[in-house]
DNA sequence: GCATCGCATTGACACAGATCAACCGAGCCG
DNA sequence: CGGCTCGGTTGATCTGTGTCAATGCGATGC
């Protein structure tokens, strides 16, 4: 989960120099940001913004995890964003962050000043151009998670996020990270509720009887082992194609 | 609804020309959109994209309403956008719709042959400003709206979706159109019921209980008066202040 | 060893919203 | 005019998920 060397010094060694913002950037570019950039690191659960507060940085996820949430006064939460390495964090043009930021595992941040950012955002056409991407990108995710959250069942929205995450952690490179069949997950019983849209009693029951059906098994709380993607898969109310990408 | 005369020979007097994609242009980058548009109209009703089929366009709305869903074979379905004049169509650098798009009422689209507009794009660093702009605005409202879906009671998803169209309504250049506590319903039930994530039944019983609370006023099937804002407001279970913001 | 704490599981019950079904009213057509 | 269709409303009943509460269980500390 967490990676070796914290801090790097030089983008040309990073880790995630070909899937973030600077993803499509020339060598005289990558200097630009290369100068203004600097580290940070959260520990698990520290909050990183706060919806509403002023965000004078905007950054990309170096290692860890991180999640967006919305909520109302009365404790209802909603998570709308699951932040991966690569991913962006905080908008160019906008002072006050809309959702709540938190780090879920031990973090480590690229960051910039938001002003100087911007400025530069001028001169480097590749960095646009990848953020549009990305953007749209999200912005079909969170489509599908709307679909999710308005139409599926509590069985199908928790085969829906194992089947989300086994993908995820199958994909870095087409090769599988261990065992293919073995998901560990990197959030409580609450972060997924919250994720789904449901209680974490519901998770709990829909994940045992998914255990009783033979659909997963259940090694400690944390670790699940899919003996059959094909049948979880057809758990997750999707039809199979699932259009190309991802 | 519609718009007097369809086809439109100048961008100047385009009635989205400060808020579409092209908003920010200079006179010659408009220049060049202008050499490569073409209008379309559509019938209330009529298809536009099927998901997973090639969409060889791209467009803005000039006139009407359009709905973006996603669905499952068994029949549900989901709103996953609502596309209003000035929102655009189509995505630079996909072949393929990843959503079913639909004209729900008559439809005025300026377009451009995907090809070009993306050969194009290289040049209008405006336009592609704009566009990633746009993007993150519509991220913003799909988040907002998963947390619609996944934690807010029927009620509120109802006074949600009518707070918004009464500030759609009212945001053209901040004055109103027409009075501004009358709002026309650019939609059926049918499609409230999706994009809320409700059947028509509940969405049909929380507008007659709103009714009788006093909160809104029925004239015919698709107009509705609200006497207060405020009252309204308080109803859709969001923070007052709602991130300065839209 | 035992107490404590945080997270997860399980059970009993309540309720919001879905489902199934009847009915209404406006527009349309023969 | 009568019959039909389509969108909408209303009622009766069912059910999936939420709520409330008790219990389990591993980790941590004394």
């Amino acid at each position: 989960m967490a990676i070796a060397s914290a801090v790097l010094p030089d983008c040309s060694s990073c880790p995630i120099r070909h899937r973030a913002v600077c993803a499509r950037c020339e060598p005289n570019e990558l200097d630009s940001l290369n100068r203004i950039k600097f580290y940070k690191t959260y520990d698990a659960g520290q909050t990183i913004a706060i919806r509403g507060e002023p965000l004078e940085t905007v950054a990309s996820i170096v290692a860890g995890t991180a999640t967006l949430t919305r909520s109302i006064e009365d404790g209802r939460t909603q998570l709308v964003g699951l932040l991966l390495p690569s991913d962006f964090i905080g908008r160019p043009g906008r002072e006050a962050a809309l959702y709540d930021i938190t780090a879920v595992t031990d973090l480590t941040l690229c960051c910039f000043h938001r002003k100087p950012f911007e400025e530069l955002l001028v001169e480097l056409p590749h960095v646009r151009e990848r953020l549009l991407e990305m953007a749209l990108d999200e912005l079909d995710a969170a489509r599908d998670w709307m679909l999710l959250l308005g139409r599926k069942t509590a069985r199908e929205r928790i085969a829906s996020l194992l089947a989300l995450i086994v993908k995820r952690s199958i994909r870095p490179d087409g090769g599988a990270l261990g065992d293919k069949n073995r998901v560990e997950l990197p959030i409580t019983r609450e972060t997924m509720a919250n994720y789904l849209g449901l209680t974490i009693e519901t998770v709990s029951r829909q994940l045992t009887k998914l255990r009783k059906d033979g659909i997963i098994q259940l090694d400690g709380k944390r670790t699940i082992l899919i003996p059959d993607l094909a049948a979880l898969m057809a758990e997750t109310g999707d039809d199979e194609d699932g259009g190309v990408l991802f």
